[in-house]
DNA sequence: GTATGAACACACTGTTCATAA
DNA sequence: TTATGAACAGTGTGTTCATAC
């Protein structure tokens, strides 16, 4: 019954981070990918991380497989720019769960990353 | 004059944390690849990570390639089972340069997985 | 130029196979 | 069996190309 699983046993992937992140921006408001695009390399850029385009992507189109987004071309009134591809929440109980697992990962990369520092500098 | 970059930008790579261990283990006692990997595999089972031996054994052949350690082949007295490969620091200001940069790509992880969990659950 | 997407290519890593004692 | 290693194979992701405004 599991998925494609998310995690490797090592650090969670980048895929599913990206995932989580497009999840809690859509939770807020409609919006569309480069969009999110643009505010995640602002967030990251001060760590040195900078998400490109087709993992965005990506990771939006699997959110749609899931089955948690939906998807509706929209062509905005003040966007000069033809057609973007607007997201919304389909499954609030799938991305809730969803979000749980990413969340779990997430705790134990950082217990991972914290021993590391703590076995090798110290 | 940078080599092969060991982060992507995103986590740190499995590859340069176990050769964060490897070395922190070799700097200990002379040991070699398989006592490592029980080492390792016992240290991280409870967080649900389990490294495989080709990994450590890519790891510790990276090493030997980054001129950071040496490899001496010995039959073991103790040992029943023939040859073992007992490695050593070679260059210990490489050794510690290394270190010092994996330290940073685990610092960085750190943070960015702290503002994951900060940014998507509170 | 902005926005979305697919194709391609490579890097990383897990699984399997090979060899030796 | 223990130990080391290489080969093979799949997956993840960065780079490039394609299309439409």
């Amino acid at each position: 019954m599991t998925k494609k699983r998310e995690s490797t046993g090592f650090l969670i992937k980048q895929r599913a981070f990206l995932k989580l992140y497009i999840l809690t921006s859509i939770e807020k408001e409609r919006w569309y990918g480069m969009q999110i695009l643009d505010e995640l390399k602002a967030a990251f850029r001060p760590f040195g991380y900078e998400p490109q385009h087709s993992e965005i992507y990506r990771a939006l189109h699997d959110l749609l497989e899931d089955g948690i987004l939906t998807r509706k071309k929209i062509i905005e009134e003040g966007s000069r720019y033809k057609e973007v591809a607007v997201y919304s929440v389909k499954n609030k109980d799938e991305a809730k769960a969803y979000k749980k697992l990413v969340k779990a990962d997430l705790d134990r990369g950082e217990q991972l990353l914290r021993k590391a520092l703590k076995d090798n500098f110290s």
